[in-house]
RNA sequence: UGGGGCGUAGCCAAGUUGGUUAAGGCACCGGAUUUUGAUUCCGGCAUGCGCAGGUUCGAAUCCUGCCGCCCCAGCCA
């Protein structure tokens, strides 16, 4: 009996498991992650990439990066570099860096040996007429006008699309499947469109572009990909995917991959199964490119990488940790249920990862000052304080106390409710490091506000002295009024107030549903060794939360954190009820 | 009778060939420890596996019939 915890074992996994003990492709096993660079990446992006890279490395294999870029009039080179940046910091490297468009040559000759051999046909109708000869769900449709051109003819028009001599929708290069298949992806689809853009990569080289359904599967081919794993929607696509394959036979057929030869990108050609998983559901965001580019576009996020955002980029910038976004990855599973992951699991994550690698350290967001009146006038102690709890190889830093402090407003109470621990007038309570103090007056402003504190420090209570070990129902934190440094904070909050932003009520949007106060900036003050944080690093301000220093706009000139989540807070819930 | 998927707790999710008390995590509820109302630790949390029948000594697992949810009619991916 062992009881060691198992690594995740999904039905991908085991699939992958039972073909490596089969020896089926010898045993080997390559991935791929293809995304399209028409947008940054997001927390759905990793669920596939943790699931293709963590395969191959598990597997003593092989993950390709492929930029699948057929599309020319929507990708970007924006795109391509962020997403090779995410991907990186997300921990994981690619074995290969490929683009669809490499294999371009390839898909061109595939596509006349489909015509050649009779499964193929150029077709002539503009999109709303192949739309009309489609059918529906429940009609089969009708077989184009120009479904039994000859081969002859059919190539010849081919060639003539590929030199340009037709206009964009003028023709299309059609499959010749099935218009009465129950199955809507086998109605002949598109395999070429005219498109008459410049493509990033091969500039005018092509005016014709092949579709995602041909173009995947041949590439997945041409780079010896054993396991294709997408996202269900494309499962009614995989009759289409084992159909091109098994048309163009590529392992068989030598003159098919013949051009890749001289740029040296020639793999033997393998032939890959899809397998089809859930994607990932955050509930209060939205996981959509479109959406969220429409976001960035309107200026209702700062950014691709506004720490709101559900991007990689931007949960970086709010201070989310790649190791949590893998645990999250883990913690999840991988199955074919439609689900919703509850944001507070991937929270969840990211204090466990936060909890025992942030440092400590102590700063006041909302101040009160606090006087010591038994403080010699102008004396000022340095003490120290771990910067780990648990952890003693972090080790410690020094922190100056003079007479005057500011605590955290939150942290006394006039009238205290029922079970507070702080602050009270008459009452008492630990400073974090310097002792146990006592509240004996109160200042107030003209309107009767409280400005001011008058405390006393009991000095038996020094750190290190017995006194110290006095029970006290709270300890507060604290920054020295003189030593303290001023810090920008930035609050963050969910972007939309509602758990499902994607499934609204009629005549709303996701956009009528945005948090108003998703973020929150303020002035703070925090003890003087945060003026050297470097970018993106990680804190714990005690007893407020984890922050990062912010990735581009903190400098030790004017510091700027942002507030990554709080710590659990058991009291607030119980305070809301 | 268009095609393809999926139903195990509030949210995820193990459970594979039918075999003792239906893993685990998050959330939640207790309690212990605590110079962070944090962390940590201990305990609780499905007489039940979409529903209804059936087969069997025994069913989340097999059979039948229902019900519910998701995806597909781009020259997007």
């Amino acid at each position: 009996m062992s009881d060691e915890i198992r690594d995740p074992q999904d039905f991908i996994r085991q699939m992958v498991a039972t073909d490596r003990a089969t020896g089926k492709h010898d045993g080997h096993i390559v991935t791929r992650f293809p995304p399209e660079p028409n947008g940054y990446l997001h927390i759905g992006h990793a669920k596939s990439i943790c699931l293709n890279f963590g395969i191959a490395h598990e597997n003593a294999g092989v993950c390709h990066l492929r930029l699948d870029d057929t599309n020319p009039s929507k990708e970007d080179l924006e795109y391509v570099e962020a997403i090779q940046q995410d991907i990186h910091w997300l921990g994981f490297d690619w074995d290969l860096l490929r683009h669809a468009s490499d294999y371009f040559e390839v898909f061109y000759r595939g596509a006349e040996k489909l015509i050649r051999t009779g499964n193929a046909y150029v077709c002539d109708l503009d999109a709303d007429s192949v739309r009309d000869y489609r059918g529906t769900l429940t009609e089969a449709g009708k077989n184009s006008p120009y479904r039994d051109r000859n081969i002859e003819d059919n190539l010849d028009l081919f060639r003539r699309m590929r030199a340009g001599e037709f206009a964009e929708g003028a023709k299309t290069l059609r499959a010749k499947i099935d218009m009465a298949s129950g199955n809507i992806n086998l109605r002949d689809p598109a395999i070429y469109r005219i498109r008459k853009v410049l493509h990033q990569n091969t500039g005018d080289a092509w005016c014709i572009y092949p579709m995602y359904d041909y173009a995947h599967c041949v590439s997945d081919a041409l780079e010896g990909i054993t396991h294709s794993l997408c996202t269900l929607e494309f499962e009614d696509h995989r009759p289409l995917y084992d159909w091109f394959l098994q048309q163009l036979d590529l392992p068989g057929d030598p003159s098919l991959t013949e051009p890749l030869h001289e740029k040296g990108q020639w793999l033997p050609p393998s032939t890959p199964r899809q397998i089809e998983f859930a994607r990932l559901n955050i509930d209060y965001t939205i996981l959509s490119k479109r959406k969220l580019m429409a976001l960035v576009r309107d200026n209702l996020v700062t950014g691709w990488d506004d720490p709101r955002m559900p991007t990689l980029c931007g949960m970086r910038r709010r201070g989310f940790t790649p190791a949590a976004l893998r645990d999250l990855i883990r913690r999840i599973g991988v199955t074919k249920q439609n689900s919703v992951i509850e944001f507070g699991l991937l929270e969840s994550c990211v204090r466990d990862d936060l909890d025992t690698h942030a440092p400590r350290r102590l700063a006041v967001l909302n101040p009160l000052k606090l006087v010591l009146s038994n403080w010699p006038d102008q004396a000022v102690e340095i003490i120290q304080l771990p910067n780990h709890p648990k952890d003693a190889s972090c080790g410690v830093r020094q922190l100056a106390v003079a007479q005057e402090l500011w605590i955290e407003q939150e942290d006394f109470s006039e009238n205290p409710p029922k079970g507070f621990r702080r602050l009270v007038p008459g009452g008492e309570v630990r400073l974090r490091g310097i002792g146990i103090v006592r509240c004996n007056a109160l200042i107030r402003d003209s309107s009767g506000w409280v400005t001011e504190l008058d405390c006393t420090l009991d000095p038996d209570t020094r750190p290190g002295l017995p006194g110290a070990n006095r029970k006290v129902k709270g300890t507060i934190h604290w920054v020295s009024v003189r030593h303290a440094i001023e810090v920008e904070i930035r609050l963050y909050d969910r972007l939309f107030d509602i758990a499902n932003p994607d499934q609204v009520d009629e005549g709303k949007s996701y956009r009528d549903y945005l948090n108003p106060d998703s973020l929150q900036i303020l002035k703070a003050w925090a003890e003087p060794s945060l003026a050297a944080a470097e970018a993106e690093q990680h804190y714990q301000f005690e007893r407020l939360g984890y922050f990062v220093a912010d990735r581009y706009e903190h400098s030790a000139k004017t510091p700027v954190f942002n507030r990554t989540l709080s710590l659990r807070d058991s009291w607030s819930r119980r305070q809301q009820g």
